[in-house]
RNA sequence: GCGCGAGUGGUGAAAUUGGUAUACACGUAUGCCUUAGGAGCAUAUGCCUUUCGGCGUAGGAGUUCAAGUCUCCUCUCGCGCACCA
């Protein structure tokens, strides 16, 4: 008896989809285009191709996207699902620091290696349309896209104090700081003052918090975006400095507490806090203030116990008219509001702590108050804008050169793109500029000055982008992958976007905020015909091993999926396993066991198609119900189940017998998730692979169950004809006669509950 | 501390709208088969009870003819944010 040899089967399939390339999407300008078919767009959100390959977690995640999209190709839609490569970042770029392999080269080698790891999985790709963030032909877009934020003044610069991560030696955003730690590193971040250039997402804020509700995305999400904007409502109250012209603004939310301030506190880093001080104070506030820039942030977090210093000088409550002590502490943050805080210790816990600590009286405010305005409405969010600029070699080039004055220039566009020199050493130092800064004759360029009409030669910007910003937009660039004169074709984004459904592990806040705050900012240049990119958002969970631990290198439990596949198993039992290791939002820990079964049921499917084949038995009932079931299951992402269902299809196969139409059905939906074996199938019954219709007529049986409870236990069930539904009284008659109902209901039933559409009757003895 | 989830057999889990709790799979047990394999096939498998039956979805209460599902309280675990005024 021949045997299911999976990685025969699948090397023929994947060679035919090599040369054949049945997976492209079809433009609207395509030749055979056809504007009837309603199109769908999906998508993972893309890797940073590693060199060790593809991981089981992948897998999980490109395969939920794989069976959706063959799930949607075989109902008719003409879907799109590309890939690309998030190229750019500091894994390459650490690597070349540590190999002398240049990023370019080994980023070259990571993304052959993907691209052949991922062919033999038998996705579902349209390979014409991969995208790489360090082509230079793609990076000349996210210059171009940077430069439109420029010119609209939402990217600037700024100097402040930033989170500077002393391993990778870089600034990083606040998105990228986990607990106090770099988010790649894992080393303690420091504050350093620098001029910095920032994208200004909190021009969006109130859209990007009012529009989440109408995402259809996990209510994990949207609430951790909520949180992540954080708006609050309140006012700034200005309180004039007693004997000086200057006066102190502070935010409040409880503006009506007003009347209990009785003391204001500074962050140290507050620019009046010069002005405030006095002979006597000085040395101790400066002390202050220095140690508390100078200590980590950890430490800052860590120790709750509230530390502070008094100026000198005090402020008039303009409610209550009394000289209030002016105070700085650490509790009080720069970033947040006015960096000041009226301090209310009897509305406020840490006011209080603060008051009880030093001795500052703690005074009840009026509740009472009339609602007089104080103050100027005044609505702040705890999101800051994004910090874009770092001191790094591998990445997309800032278009910007300074003149003379050290004022920024825009690149202009013809002279895009600003590719990355080629440099010796890689590596940063601590003098706040990138390795670009070491190509001296690529730092000159002549670039036009406005202020003085003349074309000068100018200094480069040395610093690269975030790697979140070449992200922001490449859903986008895979419309027109290949577009040389524009980021992205407006017809093509017309009929294709915005994304259907994305699936991802990762980037709750940071990459799914920013590609949104772009698509507003482009659909308010006109550029994009929609303000929300993303429609329905996946967010599946991570794949353990099997101690339930995380997978790593260093612990010796990584489960390579390529070795899965090359054992023997192949990949059709891998994907099909991953679907099936339950739902796919939750982590999960990887079973071999249960892999080897997910393999048995794929080989008594072989079996049933290739050995097995009766024609006596007549299954379209079952047939029906299975389609109904999987078809429901997989529109709900319920991958798990579905596979349950077509497991029990199987096992009923093999007691009924199958026939031809049986091993059609099951074939095709079975493709999702176990393409190879089911084109096999179909190629032997010479059966296209459309998604099979539902006959809801042949979905009743002859023969029903009905369920009869006695005060809500199950005492019998009832096979009756399924005419016999309607006719309650007949059916408590026939359960009435039942022996076993009889014993529990002596006498008539005081009540009787009959619900028809559960075919169930409940009687109250 | 605040916010959001979750808790079901030995294990991963199912139950979509309040209506048969534990589908499917792993594991385990028994049997069959033979190309003796990392096989395949069949049957059984929540707990207590000889049977009838009783109990059972973290624990406790409640609503309902009927609760894993709804309400309240408690416990445990996970995730997110964390001095945001």
């Amino acid at each position: 008896m021949d045997r299911y040899k999976p990685l025969d089967i699948e090397k023929k399939w994947q060679k035919r989809w090599e040369t054949e390339k049945p997976f492209r999407a079809l433009d609207p300008t395509a030749k055979d285009f056809d504007p009837k078919k309603p199109k769908k767009f999906l998508a993972e959100m893309f890797p940073y191709p590693s060199g060790a390959g593809l991981h089981v977690g992948h897998v999980r995640n490109f395969t939920i996207v794989d069976v959706l999209t063959r799930f949607y190709a075989q109902q008719g839609f003409n879907v799109l699902r590309p890939f690309g490569y998030d190229t750019f970042g500091l894994p390459a770029e650490n690597y070349a620091i540590k190999t002398g392999v240049s990023p370019k080269v080994a980023t070259e080698t990571n993304v052959k290696n993907f691209r052949t790891q991922l062919k033999r999985l038998g996705y579902y790709i349209d390979w014409d349309r991969e995208i790489n963030t360090s082509d230079p032909n793609y990076y000349r877009w996210t210059q171009w896209c940077f430069l439109e934020l420029f010119k609209k003044g939402l990217a600037y610069q700024k100097e402040s104090y930033q989170w500077w991560c002393p391993e990778d030696k870089t600034v990083l955003a606040n998105e990228q700081v986990e607990n106090g730690h770099c988010w790649r590193c894992g080393a303690e971040v420091e504050k350093k003052k620098m001029k910095q250039w920032f994208f200004k997402i909190t021009a969006y804020a109130d859209e990007l918090l009012d529009e989440i509700d109408s995402l259809d995305w996990p209510e994990k999400i949207k609430t951790m975006q909520k949180n992540w904007i954080g708006r609050s409502e309140g006012a700034e109250i200005d309180f004039e400095v007693a004997g000086a012209s200057t006066s102190i603004t502070v935010f409040t939310t409880r503006p009506n507490t007003i009347s209990g301030a009785t003391f204001l506190v500074l962050a140290p880093e507050h620019p009046l806090i010069k002005s405030l001080v006095t002979e006597n104070t000085r040395e101790a506030v400066e002390a202050y203030c220095a140690s508390a820039l100078k200590k980590s942030e950890i430490e800052r977090q860590e120790n709750k116990e509230k530390t502070g210093v008094f100026t000198g000088s005090y402020a008039i409550n303009p409610y209550t008219k009394e000289k209030i002590p002016v105070w700085v502490a650490d509790y009080v943050l720069i970033g947040y509001g006015t960096g000041a805080i009226m301090a209310v210790p009897a509305g406020d816990d840490r006011d209080r702590e603060f008051a009880e600590k030093f001795g500052l009286p703690v005074v009840d405010w009026e509740k009472d108050i009339p609602k007089k305005p104080l103050g100027t409405p005044k609505v702040t969010y705890r999101m800051r804008d994004w910090l874009i600029s770092r001191q790094r070699y591998w990445g997309c080039p800032i278009p910007i050169a300074y003149d003379s004055d050290g004022d920024p220039h825009p690149i202009p566009e013809d002279q895009l793109p600003v590719r990355i020199p080629e440099v010796k050493d890689f590596k940063p130092d601590d003098s706040g500029r990138s390795a670009l800064a070491k190509a001296e004759d690529w730092l000159k360029v002549k670039v036009f000055n406005e202020k003085t009409g003349k074309v000068e030669e100018m200094t480069r910007e040395t610093d690269t982008l975030d790697g979140y910003a070449c992200s922001s937009w490449y859903l986008w660039r895979y419309a027109s992958p290949t577009e040389k004169s524009a980021a992205w074709d407006p017809e093509k984004i017309q009929y294709w976007e915005p994304l259907d459904i994305y699936v991802g592990a990762d980037h709750a806040v940071a990459h799914l905020l920013y590609i949104r705050f772009w698509a507003k900012f482009f659909a308010d240049e006109g550029k994009l015909p929609f303000r929300e990119p993303v429609k329905k958002l996946l967010y599946n969970g991570y794949i353990n091993a099997p101690d339930g631990k995380k997978m790593s290198k260093s612990k010796g439990n990584v489960i390579d999926p390529l070795d899965v596949i090359d054992q023997g198993y192949g990949a059709d039992t891998l994907r099909t396993y991953e679907m099936f290791i339950g739902p796919y939002d939750l982590d999960a820990a990887w079973n071999p066991r249960s892999v080897g079964g997910v393999y048995r049921f794929l080989s008594r499917i072989y079996n049933l198609a290739f050995t097995k084949l009766e024609n006596s038995s007549n299954n379209i009932i079952t047939r029906n119900k299975v389609i109904k079931k999987v078809t429901s299951d997989l529109s709900r992402a319920s991958f798990n189940t579905a596979v349950s269902t077509l497991m029990e299809y199987v096992n009923t196969l093999y007691k009924s017998g199958a026939e031809k139409d049986d091993i059609i059905v099951l074939a095709k939906l079975l493709k999702p998730f176990a393409p190879h074996l089911s084109s096999e199938i179909l190629e032997k019954y010479n059966s296209d692979d459309s998604w099979p219709k539902l006959d809801e007529s042949l979905l009743e049986e002859e023969i029903v169950q009905i369920i009869v409870q006695v005060n809500g236990k199950l005492r019998a069930r009832l096979n009756v004809e399924a005419d016999l539904l309607d006719d309650e009284a007949k059916i408590l008659e026939t359960a009435l006669a039942e022996e076993n109902v009889k014993k529990f209901v002596p006498n008539s039933p005081k009540r009787v509950i009959y619900v028809k559409k559960s075919k169930l009757l409940n009687l109250v003895a």
